[in-house]
DNA sequence: CCGAATTGATTGCAAGTGCAACTATTGCAA
DNA sequence: TTGCAATAGTTGCACTTGCAATCAATTCGG
């Protein structure tokens, strides 16, 4: 896989080892391989099992564990990792659903609250049992605890390296 | 965060670290923010230095490191990780470019060689440099080198727990 | 040989996505 | 007050995606 590096480096005429160690692009390719085969697995069992993508699934988990089941919609935007436009178009497909209510904010007009219905509850409650199984097993278990644990640590790392909220 | 994997057991009903265990819950939650912040920065950055997606820079790097700069299409689908229909409009834009062109096999009808022209390879070694550098900056910067191989390590262990194909 | 099954690739379709522009509401300064 | 800047959310648009159906070429059993 370091055959990558060296490739590259015939054709960058530059040493390319220089602009990236093959250390890093091993893990770099690691952790994109490892991403997509997971998340595409449990996005698909997901859909079979509850019909809700793993979009949906964060966003009504979102709700679970926020005061009242409400957000506004750009905490929500934040929490879930997506864009303020295709917040606003998901929250349309689960009203749609009655899973979620959007509200106007009594106090702030501009403010809108996305509020999980008792219909979004019992769908969650129905679609999670299965997820859940599902990250044990897909990516739960290819790790011992300790492991898993020095695992966070690292991503959490790369994570707080590069901070910037998604919503400028 | 672990008060998440609490908050989903008050509202389960059943114990929800029986099902995922905190451990695992943090970091599932913990890749998903890593590669979601890192790649959504890199692709900016791609597509402003380059005007390139990070898609079309990893279609663009497999050729590049491939046997005479050509692979079959559906090659190239699984080494780059999309579909085949991806694949076949991906190819459509590159081609549009000039930087591939797409052939019929003279032994195989089936068969249609994506291969990279001189353009194309003129545009990577362009944009291969910045990118590099960035993933060197936002994912390679935050570890040192023998917590990057400890990582790279328990990632293809996950990767190898998933290793289905992406084209049934 | 010939028709059926297989394989490689493309296309119709119905989504989902982000950016930039826009509307609506509030806050603030003069 | 009044009017301008800031904030919250939505929408128009162009693009990307994957699945299933389809087309095209090859292989294989009889």
């Amino acid at each position: 896989m370091s055959a990558e590096i060296e490739a590259l480096s015939a054709v960058l005429g530059t040493d390319a080892s220089k602009l990236l160690d093959p250390t890093v692009a091993k893990a770099w390719i690691a952790l994109l391989t490892a991403y997509g085969r997971v998340t595409r697995a449990l996005s698909s069992e997901l859909m079979d099992s509850s019909g809700m993508s793993l979009a949906d699934f964060d966003v009504l988990a979102q709700l679970v564990r926020s005061e009242e089941y409400r957000l506004r919609m750009s905490e929500l935007a934040d929490a879930a990792l997506i864009s303020k436009s295709g917040l606003t178009r998901r929250i349309d497909r689960l009203a749609v659903n009655g899973w979620v209510t959007r509200r106007r904010c009594t106090e702030d007009g501009r403010v809108h609250w996305a509020t999980l219905t008792p219909l979004g509850l019992r769908a969650f409650k129905g679609a999670a049992p299965a997820h859940l199984a599902a990250v044990a097993e897909r990516f739960g278990s290819a790790l011992p605890a300790s492991e898993m644990e020095r695992l966070t640590r690292d991503l959490l790392k790369i994570a707080a390296k590069n901070a910037e909220p998604i919503n400028s």
